[in-house]
RNA sequence: UGGGGUGUAGCCAAGCGGUAAGGCAACGGACUUUGACUCCGUCACUCGUAGGUUCAAAUCCUGCCAUCCCAGCCA
């Protein structure tokens, strides 16, 4: 079913044809910190993809082992919106915290291998200690302490007779090593804050570099697909797996993550318009969150086919927005229901449409779908149109209503431009047009080509609903800035940049081009907003209906 | 400056020694009762760069350049 071929498939075909596994399981490892977003998205389709191309198994694991940034609001939208996106966790699933005993099992029996000792260094003298990028690191004064000593201590640890940060289990690999992180890492840590599942159970916690192979471990994970910046890490899981006697021999492989322009990935930032109230929250429909997305229109099915369309590699890439905007262009195009809908209403009297009278067009509810049925519209002598729909100066290749000109009204007649009526105050009142009759759902008799097509709706027979517009949050004019140190400063719109002068860009902007202009009215697409009721939102991301 | 990645069109991305897929964007043109859609056509003599090996190189080798990641008791 599912086409998709990459390097990961490529490297799992292999493996079941070399027989060194016989089924294939995945999992998607999100720490319960912030809600999932558009990047959220790939990492999830990679690993569920994988599993199901193969008929393998594909389990969500929530990676609670930092209990400072964890919270169960985050629990329960990362599951609700992965079951949304279409990638339900059919292997199970768990939480890293329901492995803690068996981590501390692991941790203890380093200890007795002697592959793991306790450091009371405090966190200066272990930073000084582990060298630089060029300089190598310089071995812990205890790091040869007795086996039976870290032991003690390690007991200790996890009895709470220390207090934060006094010591730290660290796993004995090589401060010489150019690796940074096989430089005696930390794999235990003393953190006196509720678990959000475990209460107080533990005031020692595993680190993720420790915790993370183990989980895989357990669960029987065969390919473990995490994005880039994990790759210095991989030779610190496959130590972790071959020193702690498991038979089980999960694989790491990376890829690059997701970048896209005009949009703020990081879930730091994210977090940071959302307490701010720069938003209204993590599902605000600019946010780029998948329950955002959601909101504004996006199907799960739209964020499938554009996951499957960037493709999986490790190279670094900034992935054009329109292509995403074009996924859900491309299936809302096909299913969507039209319907006309006008947001700034012009006046239109028919001159030749008698007051009393009232007709009903039989409209198709999507021409290129015969199934979609029609719908009934009055029309009736007063009707409106667009204001954008009308132009007293209208510019070269205007195909709208103009002086003079001619335009179709969608589904109905089409009219002539007559006179224009103002207001006192030199506003237009209403346009005076005569309609030609014979070309109710008839192409002219004269053979004459009218080009324009415009929506109306009848001034006496029509409804109104409430309609909120989204403009992308992200554009070359509104910007996140940060400090020189990458803090948060401020969500601003581009024209008070000059206060924050300088201030550095967020880099996946400094490229950013403005934002196309767009005509919703005719060629947008509304959905209702899950949230708020009877009201729409507008997708915007249909193209320029005209480039004057 | 140490180590590890990555460089194929404006943006993604296939390609795995036999002469550069595909998608998005863009640009022509046809069609159109959505300036949409659809349809036709154009869009890399060249794969970061310089050499080398070979009958043959984006693919193999060497040097160089660019760029990303790593110095958390974050994940």
């Amino acid at each position: 079913m599912i086409e998709d071929t990459n390097f990961i498939t490529d490297i799992i075909e292999k493996d079941l044809k070399d027989g060194v596994i016989t089924n294939v399981h995945t999992r998607f490892p999100p720490e319960p910190n912030g809600y999932l977003h558009i990047g959220s998205a790939k990492a999830i389709l990679i690993n569920y993809n994988s599993a199901h191309k193969f008929s393998g198994k594909f389990n969500l694991r929530y990676d609670d082992t930092n209990p400072c940034r964890e919270d169960d609001e985050y629990v329960k939208s990362i599951y609700e919106d992965m079951v949304w996106l279409g990638a339900k966790p059919d292997g199970g699933v768990f939480f890293a915290s329901d492995y803690f005993d068996k981590c501390y099992e692991y941790a203890v029996k380093l200890i007795e291998d002697g592959k793991a000792y306790i450091c009371e260094q405090s966190q200066e003298q272990m930073r000084k200690s582990r060298g630089t990028l060029t300089e190598k690191g310089t071995n812990s004064p205890y790091r040869d302490r007795p086996i039976k000593e870290s032991l003690e201590l390690f007991t200790k640890m996890k009895n709470g007779e220390f207090e934060e940060g006094h010591c730290v289990l660290r796993a004995k690999i090589d401060m010489q090593s150019p690796n940074l992180t096989m430089r005696d890492p930390a794999i235990y840590r003393i953190i006196n804050t509720e678990h959000h599942r475990q209460g107080n159970k533990w005031c020692i916690y595993p680190l993720y570099d420790f915790a993370h192979p183990i989980e895989d471990a357990i669960e029987g994970i065969t390919h473990s697909c995490c994005s880039i910046e994990f790759e210095n890490n991989r030779p610190l899981y496959n130590w972790v797996i071959d020193n702690i006697g498991v038979t089980a021999k999960p694989h790491q492989y990376e890829f690059s993550r997701l970048n896209m322009t005009y949009t703020v990935m990081s879930k730091r930032y994210l977090r940071t318009l959302v307490e701010t109230k720069t938003v209204d929250g993590w599902d605000d429909p600019r946010m780029p969150t998948l329950s955002g997305l959601r909101r504004r229109g996006y199907s799960a099915s739209s964020i499938n086919s554009f996951i499957s369309k960037i493709g999986v590699s490790k190279a670094s890439n900034m992935v054009d927005i329109e292509l995403l905007e074009f996924c859900i262009r491309d299936e809302l195009n096909k299913s969507a229901e039209r319907k006309m809908a006008v947001l700034d209403p012009i006046l239109i009297e028919i001159t030749n449409y008698d007051e009393n009278e009232k007709e009903y067009f039989e409209i198709s509810n999507n021409p290129s779908d015969e199934n979609s049925g029609s719908r009934k519209v009055a029309f009736t002598k007063y009707i409106y149109i667009d204001k954008a729909d009308f132009s007293e100066n209208p510019p070269p290749k205007y195909f709208r209503l103009k002086r003079d000109g001619e335009v179709r009204l969608a589904g109905a007649y089409i009219i002539k431009f007559e006179e224009i009526v103002y207001k006192e105050n030199g506003e237009i009142e209403k346009i005076l047009c005569s309609c030609d009759l014979e070309t109710k759902n008839n192409k002219p008799v004269d053979g004459r080509k009218v080009k324009g097509t415009v929506h109306w709706v009848s001034a006496s027979d029509c409804c109104s609903s409430t309609v909120r517009v989204y403009d992308r949050l992200f554009t070359r004019e509104n910007l996140v800035v940060l400090d020189e140190n990458e803090n948060f400063l401020d969500f601003v719109n581009k024209e008070s940049l000059t206060i924050y002068e300088n201030a550095k860009l967020e880099k996946s902007l400094e490229n950013a081009k403005p934002m196309d202009k767009f005509q919703f009215v005719r060629t947008g697409y509304f959905c209702k907003d899950e949230k708020l009721e009877n009201t729409y939102n507008s997708i915007v991301t249909l193209k320029d209906s005209y480039k004057g």
